[in-house]
DNA sequence: TCTATGGTGATTTTT
DNA sequence: TCACCATAGA
């Protein structure tokens, strides 16, 4: 193997803590990796080392991610830098391999052959209708609430049985989650946090199979390792014993997703949970300037629960951190298009740019003003591909097809297009399942027998059954493409939507048509899948796991858009952080806690720690937000960064000499706008006891210091405290 | 079954 | 403000 050679070279080009980590013997290893301290690196050097210098065979590693896009560049990055594919490694996400798991021994977890994941929007939609078939109302009870009480409880291993409860809320909960349990068994679905326990309690519950996989895997691997919940890190237990070595690698200072459950907790306590560790800072950053790398030390230095590690970079100093302070958010997206522009004339690409905002309402007025300007754009974290209506709908279509007693399916799709089995038919079957503990699908087929619905609904229903049967009979021999061509036709599916001639009906068969196209593209690749049943239970599992993301064309070169959190594990030479304003970011819903304003802090390190040559912060003194015009502080996270690394800009407005680059914002942004706590508006005529008649052009502040810029008729501009100024509106 | 209207509430999101 | 929802009415 050419790759036994290569390796004391590719050991060279890593800096000594990396070759640390690379070449430790044997242990437990916990990396504390700063941003852009080259961590996907050490881990695939590290896969590299132990089976070449260390004799792991692949066979015994296992690696895990959190997304899947995470989870293919590393894959593609050890076979790269080993030379060959490596089909016996486990490498995947936590979600993926436990789905390995459960497929691999179905019926020690108790699921059938064909079971089949379902995503959150189906299981808020099954949900809802248990809950109205539970006659519980859902302003009382919210779904969503249901949900995620559902989740926090899988998440935490616990099954409905587990849990005593304390009061009426978490009896009603239980009494739900309980039919949802059962509904899933009955249905064979699994959801994404059932992924997970139900793999646990797979290890939990049978000694040899944990047995054979703490035999196997003798080195686990995991990457971002301070985004694991409680379930994952228990799952990381399992299947990891004492002859086994973890290497976890993680940031604690990035940990920007505790509201989705993740324990810091997790890495912090590593090194207690896991005898004969050891700990490796990653602290050389390869990214980002001097200038960057210091401020963004200094901001997550005010975090007081840290494991403590320090930035540093041996590139250049680079520039000041630019932080414009703008009059309002439109202001804002003018000032930062501006930016782009000079960049891109200097001979720069838009794919090098990054605008970042704390949420995505943000994104609309920055939107607007890079239409105006012909910029193209991209906007990361919309709605995914496999998520949209009409792909579901089909998808539906192709459950059923897979699996009759898909319930979730067959409500998703017994109706649509409309066939005239309405709200009434439905409970009907609805309410028919409930008493026979069946299916849907079951409980139709048993209301057609008996003739239990009107005339209209009971053809209805045999004729969508008999679609449903026939299909699947007539396409069983059919590649995936075929298949979803002929079901898009029978349901009349594509004729549904192809009747809808607006701009919206039009994407609707484009993303119908690219279906077709994925199923084409569809390649039975993965053992997991193969261990289906069918190619097209094959497929379903595919999508459920895969939502569809990063298919974005190779070489476009578009400036993105995104929140900060989108924006974690990505690096762009230009990145401009926005709405740098109290409130906003830190968010008001978080900075009233310690915990949540520390988590906000390191969102704001993990959003300056993307820039690697330049960084914009922009903030606005006022914003219309939920309607109202709003005005915020700038951000506290400015000033906890050091002065010497700053260069504040501001907009000057002076109507008589408008400066060229805020001409257009300035003159149509600021006119009527109130100086706060003053009473006057830019453009308002007033009055001077002593300077007589004038013009109001700017203003600056927003509290008792709010001084405005006048213009008078016969003694030039000046700035007047508005307070002591006593103007009366001429 | 489709459309119009009004009430509501409004970080962050992967699988 | 605006987008999403549920409900009512044709």
């Amino acid at each position: 193997m050419h790759a036994m050679s290569e390796t004391p070279f590719l050991i060279q080009s890593l800096n000594d803590r990396q070759r640390e980590a690379v070449s430790a013997p044997k242990s437990n290893l916990l990396i504390l990796a700063g941003a852009g301290s080259g961590k996907t690196r050490v881990l695939v050097h590290r896969i590299a080392w132990l089976i070449e210098k260390l004799g792991v065979h692949p066979h015994q590693i296992l690696a895990v991610t959190f997304t899947n896009k995470a989870a293919r560049e590393m894959q593609a990055r050890i076979e790269e830098l080993h030379g060959s594919k490596m089909p016996a490694m486990w490498v995947g996400t936590f979600h993926g391999l436990a789905h390995r798991l459960l497929r691999q021994h179905t019926a020690e977890a108790n699921l059938s052959d064909g079971f089949q994941i379902i995503d959150s929007d189906d299981q808020l939609r099954i949900l809802k209708r248990l809950q109205k078939n539970l006659d519980l109302d859902e302003h009382r009870w919210p779904a969503k609430q249901t949900q995620w009480f559902i989740n926090k409880q899988k998440e935490e291993g616990k099954r409905a049985k587990d849990i005593t409860p304390s009061d009426y809320y978490e009896e009603t909960m239980l009494r739900i989650y309980n039919a949802y349990e059962a509904l899933c068994q009955r249905s064979s679905l699994v959801d994404f946090s059932e992924l997970l326990l139900r793999s646990l309690e797979l290890l939990t519950h049978n000694k040899d199979i944990a047995a054979h996989y703490n035999n196997r895997f003798q080195q686990i691997l995991v990457d971002e390792f301070q985004d694991t919940n409680s379930i994952q890190y228990e799952w990381l237990k399992a299947l990891s014993s004492p002859d086994s070595n973890l290497m976890v690698v993680g940031d604690d200072d990035q940990s920007i997703y505790s509201w989705r459950g993740a324990k810091i907790k997790n890495i912090q306590n590593f090194n207690r949970d896991f005898s004969d560790c050891k700990t490796i800072k990653l602290e050389q950053n390869y990214r980002s300037t001097e200038n960057i790398v210091s401020a963004a030390n200094a901001v997550i230095s005010f975090n007081k629960k840290r494991l403590g590690k320090k930035l540093w970079t041996s590139g250049d100093q680079g520039d000041m951190i630019t932080v414009y302070c703008a009059f309002r958010e439109q202001d804002e997206a003018h000032y930062t298009v501006s930016k782009i522009q000079d960049w891109v004339e200097k001979g720069h690409r838009y794919g090098d740019v990054a605008i970042l905002y704390r949420s995505n309402a943000q994104s609309r007025v920055l939107e607007e003003y890079l239409l105006d300007a012909n910029i193209p754009y991209r906007i990361y974290g919309g709605q995914k591909f496999f998520e949209r209506a009409e792909i579901k709908d089909a998808l539906g279509y192709l459950r059923i097809m897979s699996n009759r007693q898909d319930d979730a399916a067959f409500e998703r799709v017994v109706n649509t297009p409309s066939r005239g089995i309405g709200e009434t038919s439905l409970n009907k079957i609805r309410e028919h399942a409930k008493t026979m503990q069946t299916s849907l699908w079951n409980a139709s087929l048993d209301m057609i027998n008996k003739s239990l619905l009107t005339n209209r609904a009971h053809n209805s229903l045999k004729t969508f059954m008999a679609l449903v049967d026939d299909l699947d009979q007539d396409t069983q021999n059919l590649p995936l493409a075929e298949l979803t061509e002929q079901m898009l036709a029978a349901s009349d599916l594509i004729h549904f939507y192809q009747r809808d001639k607006s701009q919206n009906g039009i994407a609707r068969i484009e993303n119908l048509e690219e279906l077709i196209t994925a199923t084409k593209q569809f390649k039975l690749e993965d053992p997991p899948e193969q261990m289906t049943s069918t190619p097209l239970a094959a497929f379903l599992v595919h999508v459920a796991l895969e939502t569809g993301e990063g298919q974005a064309e190779a070489y476009a070169d578009y400036v993105n858009l995104m929140t900060m959190h989108a924006a974690k594990g990505l690096e762009f030479p230009l990145v401009f952080i926005t709405g740098m304003e109290e409130d906003l970011f830190p968010h008001k819903m978080s900075s009233n806690k310690p915990e949540g304003l520390e988590e906000e802090r390191r969102l704001c390190y993990v959003a300056m720690t993307r820039a690697m040559k330049k960084l914009y912060l922009t903030y606005a003194e006022s914003r219309s937000l939920h309607g109202t015009e709003e005005f915020h502080r700038p951000s506290r996270f400015i000033q906890e960064i050091p002065k010497e690394l700053l260069e504040h800009v501001r907009p000057k407005t002076n109507v008589n000499q408008p400066s060229e680059a805020y001409h257009r914002p300035a003159s149509q942004t600021l006119r009527g706008q109130k100086a706060a706590g003053t009473g006057l508006r830019v453009g308002q005529r007033v009055k001077h006891a002593k300077f007589g008649a004038g013009i109001i052009l700017n203003y600056e502040g927003t509290d008792a210091q709010t001084r405005v810029e006048v213009q008078f008729e016969n003694y030039g501009t000046k700035w007047l405290v508005a307070n002591y100024a006593k103007l009366e509106p001429a």
